[in-house]
DNA sequence: GCCAACGTTGGC
DNA sequence: GCCAACGTTGGC
């Protein structure tokens, strides 16, 4: 499937809906409200209010599953292979995981997450290397994440272009990353709030720089 | 394969 | 604008 550069994104949500803005929208039930308030004033994204993020995890199937017909594989293996070790992060169907993308600014990194998986967790670094533009799979019937609520003059959904940078000294396992969250969020620590446990099925969120940090300096340490 | 969590849809 | 029904995510 992807012949040039295609990356295809594990996890979205139910596609379609109406607002292209999604932000309002998503926080339906008033429960969560994700630091993606950004909305409304998106050219200027210094605006107050909404968070600036640095990092991002985002998370993609490495094991094959179909979707009418159709591998949705993608892990950072694949990443790897495209050419340029760079692919886009098309699929994404969902409003906050599509807000964060565009709040992505060229050079900054992102873990890649392998999800529904044998081993979930954390695989490798990568770098956004081109900020948010049409995810043309959108118009594309042949395509599993095919939307044909969204038209071409006014598209809804959006992608980066991401660039393989380095696995993992050691795979960091969901499990784990997991005890430390509550551990931290017991007693205070960097993880107490991270987004993989508190956001449950959020495909694309963003990181603190201190969560990013915590979680490299992982690696160094033995599996707990 | 099960099912909890949660986003989306649509009736009212 | 509320909320029940429905569909999807994703760990286990």
């Amino acid at each position: 499937m992807p012949p040039k550069k295609k990356a295809r994104v594990s996890k979205r949500t139910a596609s379609s809906g109406k607002d292209d803005d999604g932000e309002t929208v998503s926080s339906a039930g008033g429960k969560r409200k994700a630091a993606a308030s950004v909305g409304k004033n998106e050219k200027c994204s210094e605006s107050p209010g909404s968070p600036q993020y640095s990092h991002w995890l985002m998370k993609s199937e490495p094991e094959s599953r179909f979707e009418n017909d159709i591998d949705v594989k993608f892990g950072i293996e694949d990443l790897k292979a495209l050419p340029d070790q760079t692919g886009c992060w098309d699929g994404v169907r969902n409003y906050q995981a599509r807000n964060f993308m565009r709040q992505m600014k060229e050079g900054q990194l992102a873990f890649f997450y392998h999800s529904n998986c044998k081993e979930p967790g954390i695989a490798g670094v990568m770098k956004i290397v081109k900020e948010s533009y049409v995810d043309h799979t959108q118009f594309d019937k042949k395509d599993v994440h095919y939307d044909a609520t969204s038209k071409p003059d006014n598209p809804k959904w959006s992608m980066v272009d991401v660039q393989y940078q380095r696995m993992m000294k050691r795979f960091l396992p969901l499990s784990e990353l997991k005890k430390y969250h509550l551990q931290h969020r017991a007693n205070g620590g960097p993880l107490k709030d991270m987004a993989l446990f508190t956001r449950a099925r959020l495909s694309v969120q963003p990181l603190t720089a201190e969560e990013f940090d915590f979680i490299l300096s992982l690696e160094d340490e033995v599996a707990l």
